[in-house]
DNA sequence: CTTTGTACCGTACAACGTACGGTAGATGCT
DNA sequence: AGCATCTACCGTACGTTGTACGGTACAAAG
């Protein structure tokens, strides 16, 4: 008899953890994200998975980072608003692609590799492009609220479950008295061709025209 | 012998339930919101809160709705402008005495009645203040996208220590190969009156003057 | 004084994170 | 080749979680 079903060596490591528990939190969310469904995911037992991260937390902040690491970093030899503007649509994609890592991120104590690079890379797009100290402050602040704040919204959204055919949205909510809401409901979100996300991109534009005026603000 | 300390009759209902899990979380953080500590804090057993709320989620679902409560609500027959900046900074300052409630919305699958009247009163201020239905959807994208986003960086800036004395945060971060982190750490964030929260008003402003913008634009 | 309904309680269970110690396969030394 | 050592994976166990199920005591009603 051999022995039961022990691992081949060297199945794990501590990235394979962290792409596995992403994988994980994408297909079936963050309230199945346990240790031992993670260990599961990689075919290995629970406690193996602690030769490879400190603990739980370590985990959830490397699944964080993951995220951040997704996210284009702009670069500072070209014009600070395309590039700013292609970093907050690729952040919300990820978010959009990772919904979970939003809740996550509000608790999260240490920022992670990717998170500080991209931080350090946008400052260095703002400073190169002129911003003030000041102005990079309120500018990176207001441009980072926007993305993150549309994101939190998109993911409400989902839960909330305008997915379903909206129709069903209505029948579902009790919209009587709350006028306003069924007028929009039925007269805008039902309507051909809207989408939620329609909004992004005009925010985006207004919200990057703001930093120009904090620009010329804050001198 | 009489019986072994029971309660006395009366003592619970849903909306003192809701009301301590408020002020644990609070005082506590979400991490110790369990169902025994949420007992304990009311002076009762475990299995004495089902009586009153259906499950766990139940009690989320009503502490956020509780945050929603104490926003102010905007009137539609007053400037929309300074209303909806109220509105606004009432939102901001509720989270902020709140932060778990970011985490928590995202997630939670049910609206509550504070949230749809916040919602349909915001609404009827943008409508009324002859918003177009288009216009709307975007202005209150983009406005509400702010406030959450700002909140959001303030609950991630206390997790991350920025409470601590900032000159601690130097020292514990290493700012090597982050230039502009550390120019902006040393000399913006370290200088005399800095605060993260003065680029609030700066933000909503901007936001509002988009807002207007918006109205013209889509009509 | 009994009946009935409501509000609180005790016990129990499955699933969680993880401390602690064990074991097997790979590697290095002689 | 034989043995020691190191490392990566595993089994067991403990305390805590949400909550199903059934019990019990108090209040009101008849």
């Amino acid at each position: 008899m051999s022995a039961p079903a022990r691992a081949p060596r060297n199945t794990l490591s501590r990235d394979r953890v962290v792409a596995r528990a992403v994988a994980l939190a994408d297909r079936d969310g963050l309230g199945v994200l346990t240790i031992r469904n993670i260990a599961a995911e990689c075919g290995v037992k629970p406690m193996a998975i602690y030769h490879h991260v400190a603990n739980k937390e370590a985990i959830l902040d490397a699944i964080v980072d993951a995220v951040f690491a997704e996210v284009s970093v702009p670069r500072a030899d070209r014009p600070w608003r395309e590039e700013l503007a292609e970093r907050s649509r690729s952040m919300r994609a990820a978010l959009r692609r990772h919904p979970w890592a939003l809740s996550l991120m509000e608790a999260r104590r240490n920022p992670g590799p990717a998170t500080l690079v991209g931080h350090e890379a946008c400052l260095e797009v703002l400073r190169s492009a002129g911003f003030s100290l000041q102005a990079t402050a309120h500018a990176y602040a207001v441009l980072d609220a926007f993305v993150y704040g549309f994101a939190l919204q998109e993911a409400m959204l989902d839960q909330v479950g305008l997915a379903d055919s909206a129709g069903e949205l209505l029948e579902g909510m009790d919209l009587r008295g709350f006028p306003r809401m069924a007028e929009f409901a039925t007269q805008h979100v039902l309507a051909e061709g809207y989408s939620f996300a329609s909004s992004f991109e005009v925010g985006l534009e207004l919200t990057l025209d703001a930093l120009e005026r904090l620009r010329a603000a804050f001198p």
